[in-house]
RNA sequence: GGAGAGAUGGCCGAGUGGUCGAAGGCGCACGCCUGGAAAGUGUGUAUACCUCACAAGGGUAUCGAGGGUUCGAAUCCCUCUCUCUCCGCCA
């Protein structure tokens, strides 16, 4: 949420810098401001009309206490309509309050001045490109056939237990994702990052903060008993341990790392895109978050995307990466870092993580500051990415590692597998 | 799930209707003291919004959250949330 403030003060270029993101702000900022306005109005009466009632409620305690009964009975006929000015005010006040809120998430944050113009995936700009493609036989295959005829995962059984998108890892398969999350989590601690076990299910405070809701409402699952969600990613969480925090600015960078299934309705998806573990009602993932402050946010985001190219080339698999243009952004984004895997059997790029700069966009729904050495409190800076999500991972390392009569493991993942090759 | 106790500023902790944004202590910041430090000592030390030059000054709100009683509530009443203790259940 950007702040109100700032759009006020700034309405032209909070326009002008949206359209990079394809989207039309006029009318909204109008409109906002136009709320602004009266909520500022209604709150000068309101404070006056309070600051009136104070006063006399001041005068009459002076006069019981000098008992002046009848002097202060005379003034109590004046509070009662005092206090329905005051009332009808405050109910304006908070009515004006929350339509401005209601208006002021529906905004984008503003893209970075780096991010390039484009409508779509097409348009992102390819910063790094790395790795050989290998050159499969004639006879190599998908992921989903692999997995199967190594007995490495079960689609059919998850079917049956849960539904389509909740794959059975078996044998060497659930051996390979433990070693990949320990592999993750390891690196990122190596990074300094501090590991944390996050809680599964969030509440609706927490899912707001991150900006889930209101607009992602239909992706997360939603436990309506207990009103809990189940988290789309740990970035959910993990952000939210520092949700109405001030924090000393001797207490950042933040550095979070965690490990977390992540759930995802994943509704209207269909096709070849979601065949095999390209795309899952709940998988693995590794998240890295970071609390900065402001002034070295974006050198930050080129660290933290520096971490997971590093991850993917000790995976040994070809990748790019790619500056996100402003139509293929997210909602909450100020610049974003994909980083793509190719998939050498199924002939296409997947995408492994997505490093982003929030800036103040969630710290702002979740009143989360700094102070800095000279005492002035500012919003700090967030950023998140993958570090990695694990089921695209595995669909590129079967693939791309494939062989006459089976699968080369990586050298920096043997030690955690305990085997080097699947036959 | 049942019974009880509680929730006050960064922390501890006073405060049962009146000028309380809140005593006192700790912590922290700055100053004095000191050769330097400790001790001592003095001053300051919440957040949001409005007014305004994001200054000073002023106003309003906030003592878990929301509602109510009252001229006036941290203090009384109601609802909710959370924490703790005991019992039950349980990986």
């Amino acid at each position: 949420m950007l702040e109100i403030s700032f759009v006020r003060n700034e309405a032209a270029q909070v326009v002008s810098r949206l359209k990079i993101k394809n989207f039309d702000a006029s009318m909204l900022v109008e409109q906002i401001i136009a709320v602004d306005v009266r909520r500022r109005n209604i709150q000068k009466s309101l404070d006056e009309t309070l600051a009136q009632s104070n006063q006399l409620a001041r005068e009459i305690g002076t006069l019981y206490k000098q008992g002046k009964q009848s002097e202060a009975d005379l003034l109590k006929t004046r509070t009662s309509e005092l206090k329905n000015l005051s009332k009808s005010l405050q109910d304006d006040m908070d009515a004006c309050s929350l339509e401005q809120e209601k208006l002021l998430v529906l905004l984008p944050n503003l893209p970075h001045e780096g991010v390039p113009a484009g409508k779509s995936s097409t348009d992102n700009e390819v910063m790094l490109s790395e790795g050989k493609i290998p050159q499969l036989s004639e006879n190599a295959l998908p992921h989903w056939e692999l997995a199967k005829k190594y007995d490495l995962i079960d689609f059919e059984c998850g079917s049956k237990i849960s539904g389509a998108g909740f794959p059975v890892y078996k044998g060497k398969g659930a051996r390979l994702q433990r070693a990949l999350i320990a592999f993750f989590l390891d690196e990122a601690v190596a990074a300094g990052y501090t590991e944390y076990q996050p809680p599964l299910l969030v509440n609706e405070a927490s899912a707001y903060a991150t900006g889930q809701l209101p607009d992602k409402d239909g992706q997360m699952y939603h436990a309506t008993v207990d009103n809990l969600y189940l988290i789309p990613t740990a970035e959910v969480p993990i952000t939210n341990i520092f949700r109405d925090m001030i924090l000393r600015s001797d207490e950042l960078p933040a550095k979070c790392t965690a490990y977390s299934a992540c759930f995802r309705r994943e509704a209207g998806s269909y096709g070849k895109d979601v065949r095999g573990l390209n795309r899952l009602h709940q998988f693995d993932k590794v998240e890295i978050v970071q609390v900065v402050q402001p002034h070295n946010s974006y050198i930050v985001l080129e660290e933290m995307a520096m971490h997971v190219t590093g991850l993917i080339r000790k995976l040994e698999l070809p990748f790019r990466m790619l500056k996100l243009c402003g139509g293929d952004m997210s909602f909450a984004s100020a610049l974003t870092y994909d980083m793509e895997v190719y998939s050498a059997a199924q002939e296409r790029w997947l995408e492994v993580s997505s490093v982003s700069n929030f800036a103040t966009f969630q710290s702002n729904r979740m009143k989360l500051r700094v102070r800095t050495p000279d005492g002035k409190l500012t919003l700090a800076h967030t950023l998140n990415g993958s570090a990695l999500a694990l089921p695209r991972i595995v669909a590129a390392l079967l693939e791309n590692h494939q062989e006459k009569d089976g699968i080369r493991i990586p050298k920096a993942l043997q030690p955690y597998t305990g085997f080097d090759f699947i036959g």
